[in-house]
DNA sequence: ATAGGTTGTCGAAGCGCTTCGACACTTTCT
DNA sequence: AGAAAGTGTCGAAGCGCTTCGACAACCTAT
């Protein structure tokens, strides 16, 4: 294993102007630089993590806290995993990954030993415990997600509450009166996951605006489930023209059932999904959806992190803005017969 | 930040004392751990990390490099890395996440920097550029697939060739004669993957000495792509009735195609998946399949690497023996006409 | 009672790096 | 020409931990 005084050794300078070239926070100049640059290839150098983060009390690590559950969501926690991992490599960090299977003791245990200098959090619940850690500590975080409360918390998601509205003005414009939501399964709502509550919020009340009618199911993904789902709908409204899914893995149920009833998409019923963009355009019927921007999220998590790493920004509440692609899955509502 | 030093002075022992209570390497007696056990919850303790590091050249990390592609084997790749995660808590370990982008340089940065202490590699390719590396350093590794050479390597990899013989002969055994293969997408093949060969010569190999007909096509995910393999099966094998799929994202666009041609599953066309459990049985016919064993892959990765850092364990291939299990996609072939 | 072995604890060295203050030297300004 | 202000480099301290050897104190066996 190669230090950093073997190198200083070789190129004939003292180990500090070595760890200087490294850092850039002294002027060097050329020639030296140079020299300890060569050295440093020569040899194969590679600063020793341990004693950099001891000296330095950085270990340039951010830590990435995953849901455990691998039941819901899946594409889109990874899609963010990965978009964390390479941006937080652009910036010269590494990403340390957490289930969230510890809970609060994971917040305590990485904080307490230096072991990342930040924290990213997916799946936040309403009342998460894990926050009072992060607000007693002044390690930045950043969630992906928007709990109940927000005060001193850096916070990424996709605006769920514009994004439900959108998907049933979608709909009125399109001439639909009847709106069934798909929610996700019921274990999310139990959980309070923020972001299904507030897209049937979002829906509802721009719902009451247009003056459609909006039934909510909650629906476990499968076909199963969705069979059971989907006729207790028909049987409560049968007028039922527009539907809203949330839940990724009730899409393509959704569509199969839809068309064994002889029920055409669009041509007699319009969807509207909420999914990553992938899902919508490998689907059956390519759907009409507004996209979950995971990679957008992941990058904005990281590139927060590091700005208050570097002293700059601050704390704040960001919400996407929905956009909502139209494609095959949505028309005109059909003339009531 | 609370220090081993200050832990030592609250308990009233020396700082060693409290290093050998924490890793027990030195036996201590019951009142004097007692004693420091208690200091160091009062005072809420957590050992530095970079230090700790520094000092015992351990760092208690394992870096997992995971495929930048999230186009394909998503929930397989996910699966791995939470079973990763959470066994390599279970054994004092954190994990660090890299994509694979970086490539050799990442192998090159970990090794050099004691980032980490052992590593696993997913989505290995036959001639894989990172090899060499491993080799070449004492660092533990375990590969997730099956490159071509293994001398020196410790690989897992669920036995792919007897997962298409598996496959052929189930078929064989409900009497189909003329089998398809719907494989991965085209690139899969051209980076050189190992398992897609592998399956493919498995089930060559075996249908040819069971006297059965095969086609193979290479199929992208998603209804347009399959639409037209389909269309080509059929027109070169009409007799075509047992589908062996090996690609998650076609599952579902097969047994919608052949649903809509009016190809009953399992009267008139069996289907024979390679999947995960979970989708083999969220699909709109419960498929009869060879599960994934993601999970225990994972597991066993850790496993080895944890045994090989504690000075047990060698190198070793670990083929995983196929399990299929019959659900409602395969029947008997139904009689020549 | 004494040699030999255990057991429990301590002190000190050192892991490889960052960083602060010091210092020699060069440039610039008056 | 001399003071003031930069430049580039070095030495040394120290980050918080592990670990080795030393050494009391206590057991056994003879």
């Amino acid at each position: 294993m190669v230090t950093l005084a073997e190198v200083a050794q070789h190129a004939g300078v003292s180990a500090s102007t070595v760890s200087y070239v490294l850092s850039g926070k002294r002027s060097i100049s050329g020639a030296t630089r140079q020299r300890v640059e060569q050295s440093i290839r020569e040899l194969g150098y590679h600063p020793n993590a341990g004693a950099r983060a001891l000296a330095s009390s950085r270990s340039n690590i951010i830590a990435l806290m995953v849901p455990l559950r691998t039941d819901m969501y899946v594409p889109v926690m990874m899609e963010i995993a990965i978009a964390v991992a390479t941006t937080a490599r652009l910036h010269g960090y590494d990403v340390l990954l957490l289930t969230g299977e510890e809970g609060p003791d994971a917040v305590r245990r990485v904080t307490g030993s230096g072991l990342a200098d930040a924290m990213i959090l997916m799946d936040v619940e309403l009342a998460d415990e894990r926050l009072p850690l992060l607000r007693g500590t002044d390690q930045p975080s950043v969630l992906i997600g928007l709990p109940a409360d927000t005060t001193g918390l850096t916070c990424v998601d996709l605006d769920f509450g514009a994004t439900g509205a959108l998907c049933v003005e979608h709909l009125a414009k399109l001439g639909h009166q009847d709106i069934a939501v798909i929610g996700e399964a019921p274990g999310v709502y139990e959980r309070h996951t923020g972001f299904a509550e507030r897209t049937l919020d979002g829906l509802r009340s721009r719902a009451r605006e247009l003056g459609l009618r909006v039934l909510h199911r909650p629906c476990e993904g499968g076909y199963d489930a969705m069979t059971m789902t989907l006729a207790r709908i028909f049987d409560e409204r049968p007028g039922t023209t527009g539907f809203v899914v949330q839940n990724e893995s009730a899409v393509e149920p959704l569509l199969a059932l839809l068309r064994q009833q002889g029920r055409a998409v669009p041509e007699d019923v319009s969807v509207v999904a909420v999914c990553p963009d992938q899902v919508a355009t490998q689907a059956s019927v390519r759907l009409t959806s507004v996209a979950i921007p995971a990679q957008e999220m992941g990058r904005y998590a990281v590139e927060h992190l590091v700005a208050k790493l570097d002293g700059r920004g601050s704390d704040e509440v960001v919400l996407i803005a929905p956009e909502l692609t139209v494609r095959a899955s949505t028309g005109p509502a059909p003339a009531v017969s």
